[in-house]
DNA sequence: ATATTAGAAGACAAAAAGGTCTTTTATTGT
DNA sequence: ACAATAAAAGACCTTTTTGTCTTCTAATAT
C-alpha cells in the first residue's frame, strides 16, 4: 500500500544483512535471507541485484560468498533506499495525481496533505538501517510472524 | 503512490460532482467529467458505477441524466471513501508488508510509521467532500493544469 | 409510441507489478 | 586445473491495474 512489495522486500532484506554484517564477518546467501524474511526467494535475489549495482547493498560470488554490508552502507537512510527501489519520485507528485499542485496552484487536497507527506519524508530521511538493526538486540522487535 | 489511480480519479470526479451540485440542480455528463478532471472517460464511467452503487454519488440515465450528489452525500469523509475504492484495509497492514506487526510484535519501522499512518487517516477521516468544494469559491484550489 | 439521450454492464486489451526458472559468470577450496 | 558454490543475468510467466470499446437498459421529450 504505502511502498511496492518490491521495496517491501528490499528494506526487510537490507536489514536482515546489516543485521547480520554487524554479528560475524560473515555473508548471508539468497536462501537463508529469503526464508528469514519469508519473500519468494528468486524475487528477492533480483531485487538484490538492483541494490547491489546501486551499492546498497555488497557481494561476493563463490563459495562462502553473499550478501553483505558494510558500515558505510548501515548509515544509508530508509529515503535513499526507498528511492533506489521504487524510483526518485516516490513522495513528490500530487495526492490527487494533478501534473501540477504545488503552493501557488493546489489541489483542494495538498494543504491537508503536504505536511503529512512532510512528516513521512522526513521520518525515512532521518531513520539509517543502523537504526533499524539495532533495535533486535533488545529483541523488541520482528521481521517475521 | 499514495492512492491507486482508480482512487485519485474517484476523488477528483466526486469534488467536481458535489461542485456542481451546489452550484445548480443539473446533472453532470461523464464526457464533462472526464473533460474537467482530465481522466479516462469510459474507465471514470465505470469508477462512477462503483461509487453509484454505494450510494456514494447518485445517478440518473436518460436526457438530462447524469451524475449528481446530495448534501448529505457531501457530508461523506475522504476515509469512507479511499475504503468503497481501494478496499477497507487500506491504511491497516504493517508498511513492511508483515502479516503480523503491532504494538506486542512490531516490525522494526512500527514505532515511527503509526503515529503518520495515523494522522494520514485521521486528516481524511476529518476532511469532508464538502470541506473540499467549498474552497473553490474563492478560487484558491483547482482540480486541472 | 418512439426516437433520443445518457448511464450500466461487461467483454476485451495493454501495461505494470509480482514472481519463477534456467543459464551464465565469478570465486574459492582442494 | 577443476569441481563446487553462489550471485548475476535474463527469459518467461501470472496477476493486478489501468484503460477501451460495444452493447444493453432506463428515462425523457415530443
Amino acid at each position: 500500500m504505502m511502498f511496492s512489495k518490491t521495496c517491501e522486500y528490499a528494506i526487510r532484506a537490507i536489514i536482515y544483512i546489516y543485521k547480520k554484517s554487524t554479528i560475524c564477518e560473515c555473508k548471508v546467501g539468497i536462501k537463508e535471507i529469503a526464508t528469514e524474511i519469508q519473500s519468494p526467494e528468486h524475487f528477492t535475489a533480483k531485487i538484490l541485484q538492483l541494490l547491489s549495482r546501486q551499492e546498497i547493498v555488497s557481494s561476493m560470488k563463490g563459495p562462502n560468498g553473499g550478501f553483505y554490508m558494510s558500515n558505510r552502507q548501515g548509515q544509508l537512510n530508509l529515503l535513499e533506499i526507498v528511492k533506489a527501489v521504487d524510483g526518485p519520485h516516490v513522495f513528490t507528485g500530487c495526492v490527487l495525481g494533478l501534473s501540477q499542485c504545488d503552493e501557488t496552484k493546489p489541489c483542494p487536497i495538498h494543504a491537508q496533505y503536504k505536511p503529512i507527506r512532510d512528516k513521512m519524508k522526513h521520518m525515512l530521511s532521518s531513520t539509517t538501517v543502523e537504526n533499524l538493526a539495532i533495535k533486535f538486540e533488545g529483541g523488541l522487535v520482528f521481521l517475521s510472524k
